[in-house]
DNA sequence: TCCTTTATATTACTCCGACATATTAGTTTG
DNA sequence: CAAACTAATATGTCGGAGTAATATAAAGGA
């Protein structure tokens, strides 16, 4: 099971507006698997509480559009049930669903899916329920996109009120860069570590918190570049650039060595998911 | 019982320049109120649930400074007696909670606040709490620049990529601005009708999500703007150059007039806060 | 002396069954 | 025909019992 349910078609996405309002196939209630089907059972893997597994489970099974928008998921007994935990288990879940906006409970009503423009999508969780099935392509170029403006950004912010500890901590994550590839966990880390130390370096709360994000689904893609073939270009250089421009204060030049940074990410991410 | 139990002395966030500035009292469990006082009794208000009203009494209660990372909450059980509600909602407040990236809950060591660093603060309602109290000044800097980030940047995409219906929407809303005032609900509401009409234009989810996060925040200050002084100009005309340039597919000056009305927002309200 | 292993106590986690509340849909009454 | 009322249903809330996990302390071995 969980088969891709065709996504949005690319176009609907935007602005609310209709979402609901899908002409044909009135939402029909789901989660009635039961039957004689052996139960799914996505039992907790360690670490991951029983709630955390069954949250995870039905918010990969939104975000990946096998529940649509406007259904409407089938009774707390009957769906605690079929997943064969308790009805305590299952409502955690669904708040926590419910916290990042995947979905609204009302009584009488039921637990409804929101639409898309409800979802937290820039929440970690969600982020790695939608790129833990088949990353929507859509969606990753707009990630890029939003990266290629704030990051760019940062590094100018960076540049004008970096201090020496801030360089110091991007000198060290570049010599690991150096040490390790970016084949290696090590070498990925490191260059997390670069970006963090410029995020940390603009002061700002709200930048930190958002790249965080969107470093966390970069890192997924990464993922994606390397299975497809080996890592196209030495990325060491680049990121050189963009230090020496920060540790100069030369805001300009850091915010085009940046972008140039994030345009060949991107180059490499997009032909990888293509080919 | 419910003696101090603090670990971290505070220091492992780093940068962000610990907003909620108070300096000493060592963390301590926290919860213990009950004693003689009548029970604070966050009981819901109209239409929200029990827990959703526990959630945003503690979750108000860690952003503000309340309760500070590394702090342990006394067990659910005295906790939850001590706001005088079932276990179940405690917790079901909690795993909201959790999901937002504010708490953290492990057998035997009990309910801790995370580090800063690991709050979802892009969240609408960690951000609704945040500004359900004193805003912290620093940070709605950072919110308003990183908007100085984004939305010029987007005003760009969306005169690139906008068409009629796009244009029509804004169109609509800039009418709604002129008609009710910043000072009416309606003309705030359309105020944020025309920035989601340009948001949407960009055909880009990631900066929806975003903008629309920071747009409701950035409502919460309109609040403050509001109540120092009467509203100091009238927003339509900068609104309308932003309309003109997107209208006219020029990129440049769309980025330019949303940037110039980025900028006066922030000015307005940094005057508004301070004064 | 230091490290490893075991035991234990504390805490969150899960489950269960019952009742309360809110909201919709149908029914009745004016 | 419309408005008020009643009933059905699903979520919301409750309290308690038992399980699993983990940090701390104790015991054992190197």
């Amino acid at each position: 099971m969980l088969k891709v349910v065709g996504k949005d078609g690319g176009g609907e996405v935007r602005s609310m507006s209709d979402s609901m309002t899908n002409g044909d196939a009135p939402p029909e209630t789901i989660g009635d698997m039961g039957s004689d089907e052996a139960a799914p059972k996505a039992r907790r893997g360690t670490g991951r509480r029983l709630h955390g597994a069954i949250a995870h489970k039905l918010g990969a099974a939104i975000v990946s559009g096998e529940y649509r928008p406007g259904d409407t998921l089938s009774g707390e007994v009957a769906f605690s049930e079929a997943l064969d935990v308790s009805r305590s288990a299952y409502r955690e879940a669904v708040q926590v669903l419910s916290a990042k906006g995947l979905v609204e409970s009302r009584p009488k009503t039921g637990t409804r899916v929101l639409p898309r423009s409800r979802w937290n999508l820039l929440d970690p969780d969600v982020l790695a329920w939608a790129f833990s099935g088949e990353p929507d392509i859509h969606f990753v170029r707009s990630l890029f996109e939003l990266r290629a403006i704030v990051e760019p950004a940062a590094a100018r912010l960076a540049a004008e009120r970096r201090n020496k500890t801030d360089l110091k901590e991007m000198r060290d994550a570049l010599g690991a860069m150096r040490r390790h590839t970016l084949a290696t966990d090590a070498g990925r880390a490191a260059d997390r570590d670069f970006h963090n130390a410029v995020l940390a370096a603009t002061r700002n709360d709200a930048l930190v918190v958002l790249t965080a994000s969107i470093g966390a689904a970069v890192a997924w893609t990464t993922q994606f570049k390397q299975r497809s073939r080996a890592l196209p270009r030495n990325p060491v250089p680049d990121h050189v650039k963009v230090y020496d421009a920060i540790a100069a204060g030369d805001v300009e030049a850091a915010g085009e060595a940046m972008r140039l940074l994030v345009d060949l990410a991107l180059e490499d991410t997009r032909s990888a998911m293509e080919g």
